[in-house]
DNA sequence: CTGCATCCTACTCGATACTG
DNA sequence: CAGTATCGAGTAGGATGCAG
């Protein structure tokens, strides 16, 4: 995949748009959040994710510096994925968001997934790394 | 245009995003900000915006509960748009996200523009709406 | 002035099967 | 296990012209 001409860009918040918009990539980024995972961990955490799809995005997240890609010459095959410090610094920042999209449509919000979410705006960062396990 | 079907979400997280990612959404709630401002005063600050795109999205922000659109009697029309509570708030989110591209990429942010985005990391609510007026 | 109609492109996202 | 190959659908975004 040819890498996608960045910018020009107008304004910080563009740029920041650009690297993190998307159905995936917020999501992504929360599911590996404080941990080491593994790529199968996100894939099932984002169930319904593709494994296409999942590989374009950490690909992705990767060349713009959110994500290091670690991999273990080992058989079976062994990848994790963790944050850089882009990545983590990003983190409440997502919290406010989604804070603010419980404060104003709280209808939109399954009441189920609001409480796996909740570490995120807190802080709390106990080892349960994916909200729907 | 038909309403497209919202979520269901499991984050609160995807909400956010799903209200407010695209190329243009973040930028027209940022030329609104504080003010009232008409449809050409957007255009004029996202120049090279099309008219359709434009509306488009100022449609989905208004379905969204995010901007207010109050039209006016007058000939010629004369229509001004400005930001609910939900969007209002929104605003500090989105320069947690300027600043945020700003420190981790500042390659990618034309220093003419910096200056213009300052006060929506600030909190200063001068009266030129837009960023390169 | 403020858009809408039409037609079009390009990119995002996806299902499925397959590989080192 | 961690992806890639292939094919394809859907949607965001865009150019241009026109209307109330």
């Amino acid at each position: 995949m040819a890498v996608k001409e960045k910018g020009p860009y107008r304004c910080p918040v563009e740029v920041a748009f650009d690297f993190i918009s998307g159905k995936w990539k917020s999501l992504i980024i929360l599911c590996i959040a404080y941990d080491k995972v593994r790529y199968s961990d996100i894939k099932a955490c984002l169930s319904t994710i593709s494994p296409h799809i999942l590989s374009h995005q950490l690909k992705s997240l990767e060349s713009d510096g959110l994500i290091v890609r670690t991999q273990y010459g080992e058989i079976p095959l062994r990848v994790e994925y963790h944050l850089t410090e882009a990545g983590l610094k990003l983190l409440p920042i997502l919290g406010s968001l989604g804070s603010w999209a419980s404060a104003y449509y709280p209808d939109q919000i399954p009441h189920s997934t609001l409480q796996n979410c909740r570490r995120f705006f807190s802080g709390d960062s106990s080892d349960d790394f994916c909200w729907n396990h």
